[in-house]
DNA sequence: AACCTTCCCAACCGCTCGATA
DNA sequence: GTATCGAGCGGTTGGGAAGGT
């Protein structure tokens, strides 16, 4: 602490000394802070927020803990086949515009679908010797993966899944259209090397002989089945 | 049991944008 | 016009958990 003459002098810092800022995990009881105070004053203007409720935080900090995690409307859990399909057919449409995307999925975070897609839809992605953004995911993606998962839904549906006819219909819509990814410059990543003709793929083969034809029973729905089914035969490069 | 690797996710960082003075 | 500030976004990272050897 600051002792004799200089105390006069250094009071200021020796308050924001105090106010040390916090890093890190939240621990329990400054998530309860935070609740309470959000609860109670509502949420905006972060800084003073946090000075406001006592939190030894950046305002962003408290930003986020609200919105990705301390939130009441923040879903936990798997992501359903239903969100899956959405996450693909919305990233083909507006790229890594995850807030954008997150707003069509209730409950889940901006943060949570970024890292679904870094970790499990990048991984496959990598599996299979092709880039994320490249013409050849994507067509792999839309011809093999989104198909089953709508069969998936579908079946789902049918003993009370979560989807109406009409949001299903809505859907299949959505995805047998054909996305204006290329034109919207979302996807810069792709255009220099990518192959507009699939047969580089072997789709047809895959159409014709392969798990195209397959007993749905198998139970190939999830990314984690398909890839694991097809990553085998389907490689690129 | 101990060690190593991989996976996953919460949290941070840097940047941009819009509002306001 | 511009400086400042708060908010939001996307990219990245650190570390714990889980799985493998």
């Amino acid at each position: 602490m600051v002792i004799g003459n200089y105390s006069d002098i250094l009071s200021s810092t020796t308050i924001e000394e105090e106010m040390e800022l916090r890093r890190g995990p939240w621990t329990k009881e400054e998530d309860i802070l935070l609740i309470n105070y959000v609860s109670s004053h509502g949420n905006g203007r972060w800084n003073s927020l946090a000075h406001c409720a006592g939190l030894k935080r950046t305002g962003k900090s408290c930003r986020l803990r609200w919105l990705n995690y301390l939130r009441p409307e923040v879903r936990r859990g798997n992501i359903t086949p239903e969100e899956q399909l959405l996450i693909l057919e919305l990233h083909s449409r507006w790229g890594n515009r995850w807030s954008k995307i997150a707003e069509h999925l209730p409950g889940r975070t901006d943060n949570e679908i970024k890292n679904y897609w870094r970790t499990r839809v990048q991984k496959h992605a990598k599996q299979l010797k092709c880039d994320v953004n490249s013409n050849q995911f994507k067509d792999v993606v839309r011809y093999l993966w989104v198909p089953r998962l709508m069969e998936k839904i579908q079946a789902d549906n049918s003993v009370g899944g979560v989807l109406t006819e009409s949001e299903f219909s809505d859907l299949t819509d959505q995805i047998s259209s054909p996305s204006p990814v290329t034109e919207g410059g979302e996807d810069k990543g792709g255009d220099s090397n990518q192959l507009e003709d699939s047969s580089n793929l072997g789709l047809q083969e895959l159409e014709q002989g392969t798990w195209w034809g397959e007993d749905l029973d198998k139970k190939l729905w999830t990314m984690e089945d398909f890839f694991a089914s097809s990553a085998a035969d389907v490689k690129f490069q």
